[in-house]
DNA sequence: AGGAGTTTGTGAACGCGAGAACAAACCGGA
DNA sequence: TCCGGTTTGTTCTCGCGTTCACAAACTCCT
């Protein structure tokens, strides 16, 4: 039988729930790092930049883990919802391109303080492999499968031209890595299995600019 | 009278259709350059990574542009869209924060290829005011003002580290810029007419985490 | 000219997420 | 122990987005 009530709590959080866990969790490490022993929905949701109803709803999915009258304690919220995105374990990470972006990201603090660990840096282009980039070698992209299956990499981030990305997605599915985080921009074809996130720089600025137009617009008509 | 039913379409297009545009728009370009005349909304879907049947919907929002029987002319509906989002136009853009994202950013050819051109490069520290990145010499923040101004900027990006973001963003919004992009890691606050997307790497990478810790966790327990 | 085949555009049903509102539960003081 | 004040957890309703399914419209072939 397929674990009908697991344990700890886990059931199944909508997807939107999921998007704002991380949200909520950097907000309680800095109302931590202030000091604050507790506190309510509100100052939370105002924290964290959301509704304080939808906060308690989506907190609710994890559990009742506040106490009527008077708050979430911090320290022990920012436990739980550690715990229930994953990131109280260890999780290696291998990055592919290192151009621009991908030295950004191998610098990027925000990844090793919140349980990622960079294992290898990776590049098809032999000029960049004698680069040390935040204090990790950059090694040829044909060490791939070695390193995934070395290191049980499970998370693999392209960032990479839009033309090698289907390539490196392709490898990196052969190496048993499951989620992906695709800084090229294009589409990625990959097996139902496998998670795929992107994150597409200049189509952000694009629906700000439609915004934009929109806003204008109506002076510049009349 | 403000403009009713404007002659271009362009009534109110969903948020959701909103963000897709983008992603028709790069599809578009990407069969334009293999030579591809017409195509379906199946083929187009494929390429997009969507459903048909969304892709339509969406398409209808900006009016009749396809042929019953035979498809969309690509170049036509390229230019459609384009028009629509607002890319056929000029985007000055200033981006504050040069670090490595920051640089990154600069030298990402996609976003002049899509109408938006980085007018400035602006940071806090004096040491970084001797660079020259992308063609494009780093100055001091203080001359935001100046800049936006001559510029008539209206998109910013902000690149700095969380502390500095809420600042950035102060003078920005004073400096009458009406949409941001936010990389920094913090929740902003800015009046309500101004449009706010913000991309956050690690929070892409909790998602991921997330879900590969339950992909795992059967397996684990059993 | 007419019919078979193809593809768009849209009406309708369905499911998910947001927000309001309230009962249940907890704390502190008398 | 009881009561007022506070805050959570949850129910309910509403609106948006997705998907199905099909009529309308076009092309091509005979």
């Amino acid at each position: 039988m397929t674990a009908r009530t697991s344990p700890e709590s886990a059931r199944d959080i909508p997807e939107a729930t999921v998007a704002r866990l991380p949200v909520y969790l950097r907000a309680l490490v800095t109302l931590s790092e202030q000091g604050t022993g507790t506190c309510s929905s509100e100052e939370l949701a105002v924290a964290a930049g959301v509704n304080s109803a939808k906060l308690r709803k989506d907190l609710s999915y994890l559990g009742s883990y506040g106490t009527r009258g008077v708050g979430y304690d911090v320290d022990y919220l920012r436990y739980q919802i550690a715990r229930e995105i994953g990131v109280t374990q260890d999780w290696p990470v291998v990055i592919v391109g290192i151009g621009n972006l991908g030295q950004a990201l191998a610098n990027y603090s925000g990844f090793r303080s919140r349980g990622f660990r960079v294992v290898a840096l990776l590049d098809a282009d032999p000029a960049r492999h004698e680069a040390v980039v935040a204090g990790i070698d950059v090694r040829p992209f044909d060490e791939l499968e070695r390193i995934a299956h070395d290191h049980s990499v499970a998370i693999g981030v392209i960032a990479t031209p839009a033309v090698a990305a289907q390539d490196v997605a392709d490898r990196m599915v052969a190496c048993g890595i499951t989620s992906i985080l695709n800084f090229a921009p294009t589409v990625l074809n990959v097996p139902a299995e496998v998670d795929v996130r992107k994150v597409d720089l200049s189509i952000e600025l694009q629906i700000l600019a439609y915004h934009e137009q929109r806003k204008t617009q109506g002076a510049a008509t009349a």
